[in-house]
DNA sequence: GGGAATATTCCC
DNA sequence: GGGAATATTCCC
């Protein structure tokens, strides 16, 4: 029986620094490579014959119960997509087997020559937008100002809103102590009329909640004293 | 024992269909509003009292039981990292609450009208030109989408202020009739006192308008009934 | 706080 | 597969 390999991964050793002090490799990439390299989820996930790829054999049991350990996620999905960031090609279209130059079986430090995919730096959107800009630089001081008086208004009206609010609520306060038993059938039929206040939109959320609210409490009330 | 209050936040009625299909809001900010507005935890992160903004009292507690259950980390850092790409602000330096113009309580359609900041698409070696250009116009594009949020919310508030308006004053009339003659002098004596609602600054021309008219027609009922 | 890299999701 | 938005991390 020929005994393992003298290389499997290359040692920590500090005798033989890199020729150029290189950054530790993503966390992706380093995770992913303990993930194929365990062997005791060869049946799941592996390396090659020679190591030159890896083979997802059961993705579903990859997704489930392997990635959660590794990543924040267990979408396999997300899994390719970051090996297509890095750089790995599927090998063959029928199976999930992927190779990248720099992952290879033993060669952990190549890891650090993997480069990730820029992001794009400039969107089309975004060039529209600038080469429209030149035109319409001039309005910027007058959308300030009106940004200014519009967000002084919201504040005024939400203000208001507030007060009458809280002013509603202690006219209703009062109401239902004042209120007699007999009278409640019209007193809330009447206020439940619509047309009244609404404009017809439909859009008395606010008329709606007040009435469902009221009537139902008054009624707990009247019970209550019953 | 009075009725709990019949406004405290909005009702999430489906009869009233935002203006533009507007896109739903980013996970973050619904789960962050969700987070704020589980009564279950307000001892750890909870709305201020008038729910303009939102408190963590217990950030170890926050980050250790409550981030793991709505996101994939359990980091605060993190979090406040969110809070500042989505544009929220520190209130005070001494303790973790902060505020947004469109996060509020009971205002949950507000979170689609939170922009969140770009990534910047260019590095500073390129063109200064495009960079100053850039800038411009994404200020631009951000007033105009700003002023265009404001009017509308403006818009909404002043309809439902309008509503409460009339509603508030049929109710009223309602009471006014069913009032008892020997209790008035109490009902309004009470209604009137002014801190309750408003904030002291002596703004609430509402509440005085409602009060002078409300007033004197009960008094004109009260003179015709006798 | 925020820039920027990396990770995850969403969508074509 | 990959562009792009969003999320998380890292670092100043």
């Amino acid at each position: 029986m020929p005994p393992p390999p003298l290389f499997h991964r290359s040692t920590g050793d500090s005798s033989t620094p890199p020729p150029a002090a290189r950054s530790t490799p993503p966390p992706f990439l380093t995770k992913t490579y303990k993930l194929v390299d365990d062997n005791s989820t060869d049946d799941v996930i592996s390396w090659n014959d020679d190591g030159s790829s890896f083979i997802v054999w059961n993705p579903n049991d990859f997704a489930n119960h392997l990635l959660p350990k590794y990543f924040k996620h267990n979408n396999f999905s997300s899994f390719i997509r970051q090996l297509n960031t890095y750089g790995f090609k599927k090998v063959v279209p029928d199976r999930f087997e992927f190779v990248n130059d720099c992952f290879r079986r033993g060669e952990e430090r190549l890891l650090s020559d993997i480069i990730r995919r820029k992001v794009s730096p400039l969107t089309p959107s975004e060039e529209e937008v600038i080469l429209s800009s030149r035109d319409k630089a001039i309005t910027n001081a007058e959308l300030i100002s009106e940004n200014e008086r519009l967000r002084k208004e919201n504040e005024r009206i939400r203000k208001e809103l507030s007060e009458i609010k809280c002013l509603c609520n202690r006219i209703y306060v009062m109401m239902s102590n004042y209120v007699k038993s007999d009278g409640e059938v019209d007193l809330f039929g009447v206020i439940k009329r619509e047309n009244g206040c609404s404009d017809g939109v439909g859009s008395s959320s606010l008329f709606g909640a007040l009435m469902s609210v009221g009537v139902k409490r008054l009624r707990e009330e009247n019970e209550g004293e019953a």
